[in-house]
DNA sequence: AGGCTGTCGATTGTTGAACAACACGGACGG
DNA sequence: CCGTCCGTGTTGTTCAACAATCGACAGCCT
C-alpha cells in the first residue's frame, strides 16, 4: 500500500485509450503545406514545382521534398517525369467525365444499398456537412463550402463500409477541387449546389430513395457540365509534358 | 515539293503516336524486384524490410530504397509506421470482405453496361488472357495463372472505359495476390476458376448478359470464401504492429 | 518474485553535399 | 530547313553523418 496507490488508474480504463497519433514527419508537413497551396490556387495547374525551389522555400532537405512529391503523386495532384520534374496536374474534359462517371457510380449505389436495407446511416452524419456548407458558405468562404460540400458526398459513400472505397472515393474528392480551380466564380457554382445538398440528404432520412436518386443524378449531370466547360475554356493544361 | 514528300506520315498519325515510354529508374527498378518477390512468397506476410539491408542487397542506396517503399505502399502491399519500417502487408478477413465487394460491384456493373449496349469489347481482348490461363495452368505454372485471371477480370472492368477505374481496379488485383499466398494449394483453387472465366467470356460473347452475371457472382462468392477461409486459418498478421 | 526504470543497440528520419545523366534551348554551319 | 554541337539548369542517385525513436535487456526497489 504505497503513496502512489490512490491516483492509479485502473488498466480497464487505460487500455481504452487511444493511441497516440504519430507527430507528422517533415515529409507530410511539406506535402500538407503544397497541397494546401495547390487548393488555394497559389501553384496554378501546370506550373513546374523544381526541387531545389521547394527545398529552399520550405526549409527542407530536396530528399524530404521527393518524398512529398511521391504522396501527391500518389494522390494525382502532381504529374511526374523522369528528368522533367514535377508540375501541378490539371484536369481535362475527360478526367472531368471520368471522375463524374465513377462519382455517379458511387453515389447512387450507395442510396440504392440504403434503398435495399443493406446499410444504415446516420442522420446526423449526413446533415453535418450539409450545415457545415450553408454556414461556412453564408460567411463567405467558397473554398471551406467546397470542402464541407465533397463532405457531404464522401459521407454518402461512406454507407458502403468499405475502407478502399472510402479512401478510393476521398482521392476522386481532392481531385475534383483541381477542377474547381479553373472556375471563374466558385460562389455561383456552389451555392445552388448547398440547397440541393440538403434536399438529397432530407429525401434520405425520410427513405424517398427514388428522389434523391433523381435528384443526386440531376446534381452529378449539371455539375460535370459546369465544371467541364469551365476546364475547356481554361488555359489548356498538357499534363505529360 | 521536295524528295520527301512521297513518304510524310500526315499529322493526324503523328499525333497519335504514343509518348516514348521513359526508362525505368532504378527505384522503380527496385520496387519490381521486391513486388517480384512479395508475389513469389518469398517475403512472406509481416516480415519487415530494414531499409539498410534492401539498400545493400540490392547495391542501390537507402534513399532509393525509400522511394521503391513509398511506391510499394500506394499499392498496399506494404505496410509503414513512423520510426519503425515497413513490412509486407497481410490481408485480414476483412480486406477480403472488402475487396470482393468492390470486384462484385466493378464486374457486375461492367457487364449491366455491356448489356444496356453502353459498351463494346473486343472479344478476342476477353479471350486472350483465358486462353493464356489455361495454358500457363497446363504448365504447372499457377503464379502464371493467377495473373492471367486477374488480367481476364482487369479486361472486363476495363469495358467501363474509365482510366482511373481501371488503375483503381489493378490495384485491387495486386491486392488479391496478397489473399492467394495464403492458400495452401494454388492448384486446386486455381484450376476451376480458369474453366469459369471461359464460360463467363463465352455467355459475355454470346451475348447471354443475364448468364454471365449469375455465373461471375457464383465464383465471386465461391473465390470469396475460399480465401478468405485460407486468411483465417494462415499464421494471424498485424499491419498495424 | 514482480513491477518499474534507466540504458544500450538498432533502425528510421533528415540533412547536406557531391557527381552523373539527361532535357532544353540557342548558336552555328551546311 | 535540317542537323550538330555545346552550355545551362534540373533531376537521379549516392554517401556519410547526426538526431529521434523503438525494442529489449539488465538492474533496482519493494
Amino acid at each position: 500500500m504505497t503513496r502512489l496507490d490512490r491516483g492509479r488508474p485502473g488498466s480497464r480504463v487505460l487500455a481504452s485509450l487511444p493511441s497516440l497519433a504519430p507527430l507528422p514527419t517533415a515529409a507530410e508537413r511539406a506535402a500538407a503545406v503544397i497541397r494546401e497551396n495547390i487548393f488555394e490556387g497559389k501553384f496554378q495547374p501546370g506550373t513546374a514545382l523544381p526541387e531545389a525551389a521547394l527545398s529552399q522555400a520550405l526549409r527542407v532537405s530536396r530528399n524530404t521534398v521527393r518524398e512529398a512529391f511521391r504522396a501527391l503523386m500518389s494522390e494525382h495532384l502532381l504529374t511526374y517525369e523522369t528528368h522533367k520534374g514535377v508540375a501541378v496536374r490539371g484536369l481535362t474534359v475527360a478526367d472531368v467525365h471520368d471522375i463524374y462517371r465513377l462519382r455517379q457510380m458511387f453515389e447512387t449505389s450507395a442510396i440504392d444499398l440504403l434503398d435495399s436495407g443493406g446499410a444504415k446511416l446516420e442522420p446526423a452524419a449526413l446533415l453535418e456537412p450539409v450545415a457545415a456548407g450553408e454556414a461556412t458558405g453564408a460567411a463567405g468562404d467558397w473554398v471551406g463550402a467546397g470542402t464541407a460540400n465533397l463532405r457531404f458526398h464522401s459521407t454518402l459513400v461512406g454507407a458502403h463500409g468499405s475502407a478502399r472505397m472510402d479512401a478510393f472515393f476521398r482521392r476522386l474528392m481532392t481531385e475534383m477541387r483541381l477542377g474547381f480551380l479553373a472556375l471563374a466564380d466558385p460562389r455561383t457554382f456552389h451555392a445552388p449546389y448547398l440547397a440541393q445538398n440538403r434536399m438529397i440528404a432530407d429525401r434520405i432520412i425520410d427513405g424517398r430513395y427514388g428522389e434523391a436518386r433523381i435528384h443526386l443524378t440531376a446534381y452529378l449531370e449539371e455539375a460535370k457540365a459546369q465544371v467541364a466547360s469551365a476546364v475547356a475554356t481554361q488555359f489548356t493544361v498538357n499534363n505529360d509534358r
